[in-house]
DNA sequence: TGTACATCAGTGAACGCGCGTTCACTGATGTAC
DNA sequence: TGTACATCAGTGAACGCGCGTTCACTGATGTAC
């Protein structure tokens, strides 16, 4: 042929018999790929063809599996609460203080949204809007706003003072959530940028104040 | 022709001579309205012909102004910041104590998310990639981060004790971003969800427990 | 005051392209008899 | 064991469409003489 490699080069295999639930594992995982690209976020505009073409399958495929991007990108996003809330788990089964427990929880959130951009954009970007509709999509948020409470409670353990639980909830992840947010813009303006610090600082301040009073 | 009214309804009337820099204005304001749709959000994927519509004007027209879609994104984010600081400003001037202003600039800032959802959202989904490469866009973040730390420092009028000034500005700062930023979220699942309130009671908190110690 | 020209804002037609979607198909593998 | 058939995963060609971009143009208004 020519000078290029032109033809699919990263064609995948061909599933076999019984396991065509596999590329829509596989769907779900090129979509996520693609989205945590800095340069193309804007998650949904990744057009059928493209999420098609990174799968290493023709279009017309992804319709056995899905009947829009929007369906994988509902699919993303579930896919990836459920690996939050399992991360947060496990960090919170490792034992320690509460105040620790609550630090293990906190950096759990923070390394998912580090490690799974992709995921989290999805889960964050796009979800809400399904949210604000859908009752069914409310779970998992449902179950997140559990952990956090959970996590701010198990400072009670501590013998630390916590006045309403479900506000001092909404300040940790809040405050969690919004230094992530603002990421790249705090960390090209404020050298300290380094947000495992930022959520231990935050923590042991927390702890500090509760001591006291 | 037909039964519907196909042709351009909403066609602008053609600027007068000397003042074609309206239309960027115009496009400016019209990618701002289109993107605070929540159905199309995912910023840039708005394409040019659409924005273009949007403006009341042939596509051909907007190169007059803009290379790019992104190009007119980025004229949206700084906008956005020029109005947000000068929201955050007028809130500041209007007097009273420390807290009482810092509670007005965390006010202006959730009250300019609000009204401005598209250009909140280029400002902080758009934007960050932009500030992490370059120089340019920063001066208007490093703007902003200095009101929250004058807002923070004002506590100190108070006789409140704060102890690391950047530090009590980048929570202040992150945990009301946060909050906007899963509002859509924590309304859907928390039933005391206002975002006022938030503000209100996080400030209250700190200066309770500044004053106290 | 009158006329020729320059500038300016924007149009409308045209191009090639990638898109979403449909359709009939292929060929490998399992199942019934 | 052998053969006919059903199922299954996915292909490849085709469609009409909206897109970004270019180009020559239009017609209103200002400027020079």
């Amino acid at each position: 042929m020519g000078t290029g490699a032109e033809e699919p080069v990263g064609r995948r295999a061909r599933n076999p018999r019984g396991q065509g639930e596999r590329l829509r594992a596989d769907t779900v995982a090129a979509l996520a790929r693609l989205v945590s690209d800095d340069e193309r976020m804007r998650p949904v505009s990744v057009s059928l063809r493209e999420l098609a073409r990174e799968a290493g399958v023709t279009a017309p495929a992804i319709y056995r599996h899905f009947s829009s991007v929007n369906e994988v990108a509902w699919a993303v996003a579930l896919d990836g609460f459920a690996r939050l809330l399992a991360a947060m788990d496990e960090a919170a089964g490792q034992g320690g203080s509460g105040a620790e427990r609550l630090i293990a929880q906190a950096q759990a959130y923070a390394a998912f949204a580090a490690e799974h951009r992709g995921h989290f954009r999805l889960m964050f970007l796009v979800e809400p809007a399904v949210f604000e509709v859908s009752a069914e999509a409310a779970p998992p948020a449902r179950e997140l706003v559990e952990r956090w409470r959970r996590a701010a409670s198990g400072l009670r353990e501590d013998g630390i003072e916590v006045g309403d639980v479900d506000a001092a909830a909404m300040y940790l992840w809040t405050a969690v959530h919004g230094r992530i947010a603002l990421s790249p813009l705090i960390n090209s303006v404020w050298e300290r940028g380094d947000i495992r610090r930022f959520v231990e600082l935050m923590v042991h301040e927390i702890v500090l104040v509760g001591g006291r009073s």
